[in-house]
DNA sequence: GTGATGACGGAAA
DNA sequence: CTTTCCGCCATCA
């Protein structure tokens, strides 16, 4: 099956997607590209201005440790323990 | 072309 | 709670 979707098209929406992230919550890897977390982790990476402290592991763990943390802390986002509470701030995924 | 890698996810043990 | 294993997709050596 060849591709329904060109690369670009998909790596558009994945920035669309991280900034369209408000301050105080935050989104998963795998709510913003299902098939795919790995391939936003790479756009997170080489895309610049992004809000990239607002995306998170599925369960809450930051992938930037205390740097990240540190941004989410100061936006208001509550955290338990080491991870953020996503009940309170993960965003409803996009349809 | 093949195989390894990564800011991941989820299931299983 | 932790570790291990496999699926996922684009890049890169």
């Amino acid at each position: 099956m060849p591709r329904s979707e060109s690369n670009e098209a998909r790596i558009a929406r994945i920035v669309e997607r991280v900034r369209s992230i408000p301050p105080g919550f935050v989104r998963t890897y795998g709510d913003i590209e299902p098939r795919a977390p790995r391939l936003v982790g790479r756009v997170l990476a080489t895309t610049h201005n992004l809000p990239w402290h607002r995306v998170v592991r599925a369960d809450g763990t930051l992938t930037q440790g205390p740097r990240q943390r540190r941004l989410l802390v100061r936006e208001g986002v509550r955290m338990r323990g080491e991870r953020v509470d996503l009940d309170d701030a993960r965003l409803p995924r996009e349809l």
